[in-house]
DNA sequence: AGCCTGACAAGGT
DNA sequence: AACCTTGCCAGGC
């Protein structure tokens, strides 16, 4: 069969492939990937899987939550990080919230490119 | 099986 | 925009 989504590693690999498909100067939210990795309403599934599989070359700094805003704790040594690299890639980001982006997909959906 | 946790979301104030 | 409350659901114990 074809490695469905019924068991934790498959799902984990479903999600990371979608955040890996989140291109520079891009950012999405946790709903937003949960989705496309055909898991709708699994927001914090993603946050969880992220936590765990945590890979140097994966973008994890691209996903926020669905209004913007970074999910760790404002001064954290992640949230400063996520932000320093957010704006390395040419996204503002003021007081840990991104601006200026516009929505690529409908409005509905979390997932925003540069203006 | 039951209980608690969490890098969340949506709606109301 | 900022808070607070509810709903959510897989994972880990």
């Amino acid at each position: 069969m074809f490695p469905d989504l019924d068991t934790p590693a498959a799902r984990a690999a479903a999600i990371l492939k979608e955040i890996r498909a989140v291109s520079a100067g891009h950012v999405a939210g946790y709903g937003e990937i949960a989705r496309r990795a055909g898991m709708p309403g699994r927001a914090r599934l993603v946050a969880q899987v992220l936590r765990k599989y945590g890979a140097p070359d994966l973008p994890w700094y691209r996903i926020l939550r669905s209004d913007g805003s970074i999910a760790f704790p404002a001064g954290s040594s992640s949230y400063r990080e996520q932000g320093q690299r957010l704006r390395a890639e040419g996204v503002r980001v003021v007081k840990g919230r991104v601006v200026g982006l516009k929505a690529t997909a409908s409005v509905d959906e979390q997932i925003w490119g540069p203006a």
